[in-house]
DNA sequence: CGACGCCTTGATAAATGTCAAACGTCGTGG
DNA sequence: CCACGACGTTTGACATTTATCAAGGCGTCG
């Protein structure tokens, strides 16, 4: 189908994780070479929401949260981000989420006007700039049609992802609080404590420790996963 | 801070609505050149998800929904759009939701390949197309927001919102039915029935019939918008 | 006039939130 | 090394919100 792929059009997708060889103007490989790292303890702040958005961020080890806190003091997490994914990407001049560190974490920054600088003179950058930013939109609209599901539905959808993202692995880790978690949901951590006991107690996962997740039945969870 | 304005920055959002004199190398003039104008009628398909994204769509007159069906049947909603609007615009090669006229609409595509072949030669189209993803994607920010709030919470946010965009006035005719709220907001029809009519019944709208809306208290509606 | 789609309203059920208390774990300091 | 305290988690009882099921009303278009 359309076939020119200069500014517009995603190409397959760099994913997140992968480390291997890039080509020489490579938007992973120019953060590597133009940024430095930073460490991060946990809760940190990374960014903050209304600051001009100066530096494009990637996780190197950690995780972490963006977020904005409503009104009435509600707090909703759009996203987490783990080792190797880009955030920080911003529509305007300032940021409109906030951003901290989930757990002690290593991130490297880069400049956002040299990356701009750099956009402007290589096209291959914009295209994975633009393929970065569609990402995002996408991740954004699979997020909120998990937040019209129902609880177990939605601890199903969050704990694949997780899974999926951080070790396509049976077992995983949980870097964030229930309450990280409940806020990702829209749910209270009452209710994801209470779901995934419910879960545990139909041997669809295991909770060895409150931060362990193993996935017994991955039949199950996709089936919630609708 | 960042005065550097060639691809990541977005510039003053071209506001939807207007229809001032533009620019030679605008995006939205060069919808107006390049496109045919095309009616649908109420309810008839646009695109499909899962389609090769071929054009861009700019909204004439009438209205738009964008949806994903879940694999059980629910159908969630993720914009309206209304005229001056511009849709269709995807991450990748094919379009991830679907698109249907909600009234009868006439609506002007323009081929994507066009816009991409202009935006190659002229930063400020492609400047344009980055600062209409943002926008999609804030919107999509806001929309998740949205989904954790409460009923009456999200009527009044929906309301002023459809009333800001609409006509800036006090009385806005919906030209959607109350399942499309209801599958935009994440509710039932009935929910998003009644609470309308508690709205009314606090004298925060009022409803001279079940598509039109006056807004009579925009502190209440405020209030609740937290 | 009739039929169909859309909307409202009521009764009831289910899901989730709220409040409260107790338990674990981990790091710190005596 | 143990005791303590802070924080995170679990569990229970109960309240609230929203969904579900069901019936009827209203408008509009043939």
């Amino acid at each position: 189908m359309t076939t020119q792929r200069s500014v517009l059009v995603a190409g397959p997708a760099p994913k997140a994780c992968s480390h291997g060889p890039r080509s020489r103007h490579d938007l992973f490989a120019s953060v590597e070479l133009m940024g430095a790292t930073m460490p991060f303890a946990r809760n940190a702040e990374i960014y903050g929401e209304g600051e001009p958005a100066e530096y494009l961020y990637r996780v190197v080890s950690g995780a972490v949260r963006t977020y904005r806190i409503l009104a009435d003091g509600r707090r909703q997490i759009g996203a987490f981000y783990l080792p190797g994914d880009i955030f920080g990407l911003e529509a305007g001049d300032e940021h409109h989420s906030s951003a901290e560190a989930v757990t002690h974490s290593t991130i490297r920054l880069v400049r956002r006007n040299a990356l701009i600088a750099l956009a402007t003179r290589e096209p291959e950058i914009a295209r994975q700039l633009w393929t970065l930013i569609a990402g995002e939109l996408e991740r954004m609209q699979d997020h909120a049609v998990m937040l019209i599901k129902s609880a177990p539905e939605r601890i199903a959808t969050f704990l694949l992802e997780l899974a999926r993202r951080l070790s396509a692995a049976d077992s995983l880790e949980l870097p964030m609080t229930r309450h990280d978690i409940a806020d990702y949901l829209g749910l209270t951590i009452e209710t994801v404590s209470r779901t995934l006991a419910q879960l545990e107690g139909e041997a669809t996962i295991a909770l060895p420790s409150a931060r362990r997740v193993v996935l017994r039945n991955r039949g199950a969870l996709n089936r919630l996963n609708a």
